[in-house]
DNA sequence: CGATAATGACACACCACTGTCCCATTTTGT
DNA sequence: ACAAAATGGGACAGTGGTGTGTCATTATCG
């Protein structure tokens, strides 16, 4: 018989890349919530739970997302997709750097899930080729450290790479706070952006 | 035939709870400290690994530990242990709060590898007999910033729990640049309790 | 040296997760 | 109402981690 076999639907492959009618981007717009919110906590979660969480069946899944690696590649970009969109509209009309990382802040802790999807296991994406897009940002928020620094409003003697270091922690901080209900989440953002613009600043 | 087969050898409860002498309590310590190593980088590495970091057969690791469910608990008491005994030892003979605090957090950096297996995923002993344990060092903790913020180190109006898990994700922070080779030990240090102690002082 | 303790190397059986395939059923859009 | 799209629900084999057990070999200690 032939080589190919057309499984049974879609994959988003096997169909010319139209812009994946209304039912479709849906439930798939429903797994990688699903992935990213048991992911986030768990990262070997089971590709069944998240089919149950997304109130979908294992072989809908596995009919947009081939095998597991793919569903994860897929949750990278779309989390990097997500932060990049959070982060440009927060820091849009921002006069001086210190606003810029304030506004920042408080858009990562909106989305900490993602966060922690991203960043609670350093290693998981290594030699992902969907990864750079992330390193870039992180070189953003370095230059925008950078110019803080310039600013006065953050102490020069700092490390850049301990401050974004440092940023992120926070953040999982605050978004680990929220989720266990421990702080509302206005409270634990404006802890985690104050801990970080005083701690870093100049005494 | 009888009930209880004595497997093969030891099993630390198959014997009378003698010291456990020379061989036996140095091939559970390099068990331990595997396991504690690689599960605090990523708790699904399988037991095969870890018998294999402490240079063992998997056959000795299950005599010592009959299943993972053991070996997780004897790794949390473990760290637990050495945890509270570094940082009795490190906060000896301080005269402030502060003092006191960033002591702690030194020792905290210097094992950051247990802070890791610790705290890296926050539901992971929830329901373990042995957790509490930990409960009461963060009760402690808790405590501790009360009094820094009583002798005016720390600013009255920081909630408290936001203090400690701010205090955690700053050694965590700590502790994963230095396992990335991004920063020397004693800076790392240096950095997070500078950030801690200023970013939550009075303004 | 000799007895016991400790280990290594396998061989299994078991189980959960994964990926594939098929078919019946429901939903969508015309 | 009708055809196509989308889904659900299995059955199935492959795989890797786990736990148990046996036996031969090595290390330790009296």
């Amino acid at each position: 018989m032939a080589a190919e076999y057309c499984k049974d639907v879609p994959t988003a492959r096997n169909r010319g890349d139209e812009p994946a009618t209304g039912v479709r981007q849906r439930t798939r717009r429903a797994v990688l919530d699903a992935a990213l919110s048991l992911w986030s906590r768990d990262f070997s979660a089971p590709l069944g739970d998240i089919a149950d969480r997304a109130q979908v069946s294992r072989s809908t899944l596995h009919r947009y997302f081939p095998d597991r690696q793919a569903l994860v590649d897929a949750a990278l970009v779309d989390a990097i997709e997500t932060i990049e969109r959070v982060s440009e509209k927060a820091t849009a009309n921002c006069a001086t750097a210190a606003e810029e990382l304030d506004a920042l802040m408080r858009a990562m802790v909106d989305v900490g899930d993602l966060i922690l999807f991203l960043f609670s296991d350093t290693d998981r994406f290594t030699g992902n080729p969907h990864w750079d897009s992330d390193d870039e940002d992180e070189q953003e928020l370095a230059t925008l450290i950078t110019r803080a620094q310039q600013e006065g409003a953050l102490a020069d003697d700092v490390a850049p790479d301990w401050a974004v270091g440092c940023f992120y922690s926070l953040v999982f901080a605050a978004a680990s706070s929220i989720s266990a209900g421990t702080l509302p989440r206005h409270r634990a953002a404006d802890l985690a952006v104050r801990t970080f613009l005083h701690g870093l600043a100049n005494r």
